[in-house]
DNA sequence: CAATGAAGTGCGGGAAACCGCAATATGTGG
DNA sequence: CCACATATTGCGGTTTCCCGCACTTCATTG
C-alpha cells in the first residue's frame, strides 16, 4: 500500500509521515510533494490511489489539484488535512468530491489520535471521516437554515471580485432586476441591515462592500477561493 | 538569558526551541506560549526582554500582543516569524516598532541557517534583521514609487470596512470630497481603470468593490488586517 | 385544475458613487 | 516674500446601486 503527501511546510510533513507509519503498517511506501502541481504528477507516475493533502499551497490549491486527480482517477482515497474550516475551503471541497468517493477532512489541530482514527477510517474502511468542527459547516451550508443557496453564493463571489450589477447579469444570463433581488436576498442573510444604531440620519455602509467584508469575517469567503474566482472570471472575459 | 515563544503551532514551537537552544547557547531558559493573549500575560510574568513570535494567531494577533508589550516595555527584542510577507502584516509591524528598538521579520520558509543567524543578530548584536523578501516590500511600502500613502492605505481599509462615503469622511474628519479624491488615488494606484478590453460600453466593475477585490489578490489587505480594522471601527462607533 | 409559493422580469425613483472643474488652504524651498 | 507643489473643499452632473411595486413563469401539491 502507497500513500502519497502533499503538504507544503516541511515539520507538517515528517509529522504526517511519522503518523501514517504508525496508524498504517500495512502501507509500505510514504511519497511527499511540497505543492499541488508537484502532487498531481507524483499522483499520475505513481497511479496513487490513497493522498493526504493540505488546502492552502501555493503553486497549487489543494482543491485544484483534487479536482484534476479525482477527475483522472475518481475511486482516489483523498484526506483533507487543513488549517482551516473556512465555509469556502468546505464548500469547496464539497462541490468537487465525486460520487462515492471515500475522503474525510480534518483539521491540523485536531489530535494524532484523530488523525490516525481518520487515516484508518478513510484508506482501510472506505468510509468518509469529517471533523465535527467542519461537519456543522457542511450542514449548513447544504441545508437551508441560515445557509446559502448556490445563487447566492455566486453573486456574492461575484461582488467580491468587484463586478456591477450590470457584468453579473451578463455573465449569469439572468436580468438586471434578478441580479439585485439575490443581492437583496444576500444581504438579508448575512444581516448587513441592522447595521447601526443610533441616529439613521445617513447609511454609514455601502451595502455590497459591507456584504464581501462581513463574508470575508465569517470565513463564507477566504482570499484563496477568491483567486480561484479570479482566474475563472479572466477565463470567461476572454472566452467571449 | 530567558526566551520567550510566542506561536500556536506546536510543530513549528519545537522546532523553534531547537533552533534556540542551537544557536544560543548562552540562552538557559525557554518559556513558551501558543497564543498572542498568553504570551502578553508570559511576557509580564517573566519580563521578558527576548521574544520570538509567530503573526496570524487565534486568541490575539502577533501584531497586537507586540504592541502592549512594547509599550510595556519598549526595549524587548522580538523576532517576528511568520508565514507570510502580506504588505498589510509588513506595514502593521513597521507601524508599531518603538525608536531604537531590536527586531526582526524572517519568514518560515527560510532555512534553519537563515533563522540562526537572525537569532543571533538579534539578540545578541542588538541589530534588526529582515528577510529580502519582506524587505523589499518595506521600501516600496514607505517610499513613493508604486507604494501607499497612509492616507490612502486608510481609505482602503475603510472601503474594506464598507463604509460609505460619506460614514468615512465622519470618521476621519474630512469632507466628502477628499475622501473621493483619496479613492480615486487609491485606484489609480491599484490601476482598476484599464479595466476591460474590448467593447467598453458598459463598466464591468464597481470600482470599490474591485479595489477590495485586487487588494487582497495582491495581499496589500488581508484578512487579519480587516479583523483588526473591524474592532477599531466598532470601538469608534460606540465612542460617539 | 386551482392554489400556493418561489424565482425572474420590467418600471420608476431616491440615494450613493464617481469624477471634471475650479477655488482655496497648507507647506516647502528659493 | 513669492513661487510652486500638494491637499482640501465645493459645485454640478452622469452612472450605478438599492429597492418598492406589479406582473409573469414555472414547479409543486392537494
Amino acid at each position: 500500500m502507497k500513500i502519497l503527501i502533499i503538504e507544503d511546510d516541511p515539520l507538517h510533513r515528517v509529522y504526517l509521515r511519522d503518523a501514517i507509519t504508525e496508524a498504517l503498517p500495512e502501507c509500505d511506501l510514504v511519497i511527499e510533494a511540497d505543492n499541488g502541481l508537484a502532487g498531481e504528477k507524483l499522483a499520475r507516475e505513481h497511479t496513487a490511489t490513497h493522498i493526504v493533502m493540505d488546502l492552502q499551497m501555493s503553486t497549487r490549491t489543494g482543491i485544484e489539484a483534487a479536482r484534476t486527480i479525482w477527475r483522472e482517477r475518481p475511486e482516489t482515497a483523498i484526506l483533507f488535512w487543513s488549517n482551516y474550516s473556512d465555509e469556502a475551503y468546505v464548500r469547496g471541497v464539497s462541490r468537487i468530491v465525486p460520487e462515492g468517493a471515500a475522503y474525510g477532512y480534518v483539521l491540523k489541530t485536531a489530535s494524532e489520535g484523530r488523525l490516525k482514527l481518520a487515516l484508518r477510517g478513510i484508506f482501510i474502511e472506505g468510509q468518509c471521516v469529517i471533523d465535527r468542527e467542519v461537519r456543522g459547516l457542511q450542514q449548513k451550508s447544504l441545508g437551508q437554515r441560515g445557509g446559502f443557496t448556490d445563487s447566492e453564493y455566486e453573486v456574492l463571489v461575484d461582488i467580491a471580485l468587484g463586478l456591477t450589477d450590470r457584468a453579473i447579469a451578463r455573465r449569469r444570463n439572468l436580468s438586471l432586476r434578478s441580479v439585485q433581488n439575490r443581492l437583496q436576498q444576500l444581504y438579508e442573510k448575512l444581516d448587513i441591515y441592522r447595521a447601526t444604531s443610533p441616529e439613521a440620519d445617513t447609511a454609514t455602509y455601502n451595502l455590497r462592500a459591507r456584504a464581501v467584508s462581513v463574508a470575508l469575517l465569517r470565513k463564507l469567503l477566504n482570499v484563496s477561493a477568491l483567486e480561484q474566482a479570479e482566474v475563472e472570471l479572466g477565463d470567461w472575459m476572454t472566452r467571449r
